[in-house]
DNA sequence: AAGTTCACGATTGTTAACAATCTATGTCAA
DNA sequence: TTGACATAGATTGTTAACAATCGTGAACTT
């Protein structure tokens, strides 16, 4: 599998069509370099722009056929979403989380996720439920077709979506960021093939928000977090792979 | 109280001197626009920018000496951060959070300061108790002395402090949009008076954490911020003031 | 007198050229 | 052969001029 033979043009892999069923946080409304940002995000999240990849403003400009401005504010906003880091005349490159980071990351995740889940069970809205329950139908779609990056993205997503069931938009950001990190962190410690959530614990959580049990589902929540934190390889590659090797090595 | 006669230069009120005690997330290291970031979020903490104030770009060059890119920059940062909001063609403006949004707000942080304090409470590290004691004194010192911007920002800064004692980097971003956020909101929709935490409250968080009680910080902590969202009067002012008004008008 | 239209000024958005910095290549000396 | 050094190329940072848009106020019509 895996096509796409052109070498140099690496970054192309993510870029352009990818028209996925639904684009849950749309930008589409405007034609802003929010394009450009939502492009990246994805790609991380589905694995295929790997942590440390430069992202030259050069590249970029002549993907998304635009100038150089919209390419530096897209960059400026993926840093502060710690997406991107940017060094001072040497370039953009995908955030490389470290093993204490990773450490950070699940530690707030752990926190934050119980009461979010606990909460829903508590009183789940009719909307939020089928949002989730059509998540599930897609998650299951993917795996039946072993589309892999589409089954990590959906996995991942699962949770924002959790969050975004609540309703609370200060919530929904904070759960997207903290996804995103872990999916940056799964793709660098991660073993090979436990790049996405084991598969039906989110179907099982689910249930558990449906029958309104918020100690079940809080349960359920975190053994499934403690999960994919103990599938993890900490004290691996200290620095993975530089510039685009990775991205034509995953081919 | 309040000298500052300069009429037009209201902005200026905020800017300058400042030379706060110790600057919590120093950003003087790096020269960028971050130093126009920190003074415009000082200010905003401080409830001396009132929300819908327009930022212009031009204004802002001349107060920081610097070039329109660094505030374009500085602007974008600040947008993300949801401390100002971006019209398109028409510039940048404070924000200025709705009723709902002020929901959201206080809906996250009971969501998510119960467990950070019961995790303090748990195993509090030395350090970060250190920093909490000598911020509690910082606040009585403030108090004292009646200095009104300096109390506010203290009041809010507490459950910043709050999150960073865990030492977790996410949690504590997540912690300080929250409570930029309710500084606003608190502007907005607060009395005349109780735009600070009651008096001794965070105190007594700080001895139940001290003392290794759970249970004890939590509720208190609870009904901490249930005193603050109980003092608000929604329905209030839909569209406060517009432009600079307000920061005269403060005078 | 009230409302609409038009034009001007002010502000933001965009572009392109220029300056500064870094990386890499190749040369020279030890 | 190895190391340092210098130069050249490429990439990012900055600036200033230009274009587009919006708000305001005056003039005009009804």
């Amino acid at each position: 599998m895996l096509p796409n033979q052109s070498i140099l043009k690496g970054l192309n892999v993510s870029i352009k069509p990818q028209a996925s069923s639904q684009d849950e946080t749309d930008f589409s409304s405007e034609p802003d370099e929010n394009l450009i940002v939502q492009r990246i995000y994805k790609a991380v999240m589905e694995q295929r722009l790997a942590p440390n990849t430069k992202l030259s403003e050069a590249r970029l400009c002549e993907t998304f056929g635009v100038g150089r401005m919209r390419v530096r504010r897209a960059l400026l906003l993926l840093s502060s979403q710690g997406i991107i880091d940017l060094h001072s005349n040497r370039g953009a490159y995908v955030a490389c989380p470290d093993k204490s980071e990773a450490n950070d990351v699940f530690a707030a995740r752990m926190m934050i996720e119980p009461p979010l889940v606990w909460q829903l069970a508590q009183n789940p809205s009719e909307i939020s439920l089928t949002l989730l329950i059509d998540h599930i139908a897609l998650e299951d779609a993917a795996r039946k077709r072993s589309e892999r990056t589409e089954i990590i993205r959906l996995s991942g997503e699962f949770h924002t979506k959790l969050a975004q069931a609540t309703g609370n938009k200060f919530i929904s950001r904070m759960m997207r960021e903290l996804v995103t990190r872990t999916s940056l962190i799964v793709g660098l410690f991660g073993s090979s093939e436990n790049a996405s959530c084991p598969d039906d614990e989110h179907s099982k959580i689910l249930q558990a928000i449906q029958s309104r049990d918020p100690e079940r589902a809080e349960e359920l929540l975190l053994s499934h977090l403690n999960h994919i934190q103990s599938g993890l390889d900490m004290n691996a590659r200290p620095q993975p792979h530089d510039d685009l090797a990775v991205i034509l090595g995953s081919a």
